[in-house]
DNA sequence: TGATAAACGGGACAGCGTTCCGTATAGTCG
DNA sequence: CGACTATACGGAACGCTGTCCCGTTTATCA
């Protein structure tokens, strides 16, 4: 069992480098996220050995909290509904998070843990999703839940040029796509 | 006019950061490009204030010689193959430079020229391409050519997983979308 | 309460992008 | 052809980064 006062610093690091990295991008010196946790640079780096463990482990947090509102959506809202909503909201995650897409496609060693761990919790929940959705006849069935949530991931990157507008666009056009073999079964 | 060896150096370093962004990625350190081209560190920032600078010329050039290929196509080859044969260039293109995308994408200020630059010529040789099929009949003609070449970019992002293939079949897919509304003008 | 393993803080180190400054040389003019 | 000067040069210096080290503090338990 670990010692209370280092949960208690892990926990004020996680906290701290998830504002940081809101407030000023995942390049945000060490140091800084250290001092608004109340910690040295060494304390920060005994629970992350590596810079890269803690954008994963903050990352891994968020990669959650989309996880749970998969299944949340799935069981207040009907299924083409809740499909829809959860593309929305996702997209609004990445382009809010916005290390995250870079971390990923990064290629970065690193991060690919991170990536498995995206695939092995993300895609089943939208495979459920998916599979509900179906089942009602709203969307076809013969989507890939991890090429969809990648296409999704893509297409909502961030555009330097404007909102989310265009990511919007382009993501409805998606779920459009989806809908338009529904029942059908066509190739 | 400048002095002949201050432009024998930059192109010297043009060449060498090419090779050593081929070689090691964007994050390869200044020094080593500057030995690459036989120079000193202050040679190279006289010529690039900013480290961004010489990736976005570094850049700029490869710009050059993909827009270059979709005149060049154009010239050889039916409309429907000139945009099918480029689209499979652009995609291989976008895979291989690692860095490309992340730079078009960071939001970064630095490289905001850069992209105008890449909508301002690589966006007009891809309209002509699609103009000119569009006219053949073999492709709908409705597209915008920025939104279109964004999607293939982003598309084609290296998957860190595995190869090409994904974002092959994903273009693909693009382009058989382009396809489907050919000559029927359909909404 | 005292022993001890666990955890701590902050300074040290190497490497990065960038700047400075004394030196060398390409181009020009007598 | 040779000297003068603006231009360009190389490499050391600076500040900041991620990461490591080590002497000190503290939570835990007999």
């Amino acid at each position: 069992m670990p010692r209370a006062d280092a949960r208690r610093n892990l926990d004020a690091l996680l906290e701290a480098a998830k504002q940081e990295f809101a407030a000023h991008g995942v390049d945000v010196p060490v140091r800084a996220i250290a001092a608004r946790a109340g910690v040295g640079t060494a304390t920060l780096y005994r629970h992350f050995p590596l810079r890269s463990d803690l954008i994963a482990a903050v990352f891994r947090r968020e990669i959650d909290d989309v996880t749970a509102q998969a299944t949340l959506l799935a069981q207040e809202y009907d299924p083409g509904e809740a499909l829809e909503l959860w593309a929305r909201r996702y997209t609004q995650f990445v382009a809010t998070k916005h290390g995250l897409g870079a971390a990923l496609h990064s290629g970065d060693p690193a991060y690919s843990g991170l990536r498995e761990y995206f695939e092995a919790n993300a895609a089943p929940a939208l495979q459920h999703l998916l599979d509900a959705a179906a089942e009602a006849g709203t969307i076809r069935d013969d989507v890939d839940p991890l090429e969809l949530i990648s296409a999704i991931a893509n297409l909502s990157l961030p555009a330097p040029g404007g909102g989310t507008d265009r990511a919007d666009r382009m993501v409805g056009l998606l779920l459009d796509g989806l809908r338009y073999g529904a029942r059908a079964n066509a190739r």
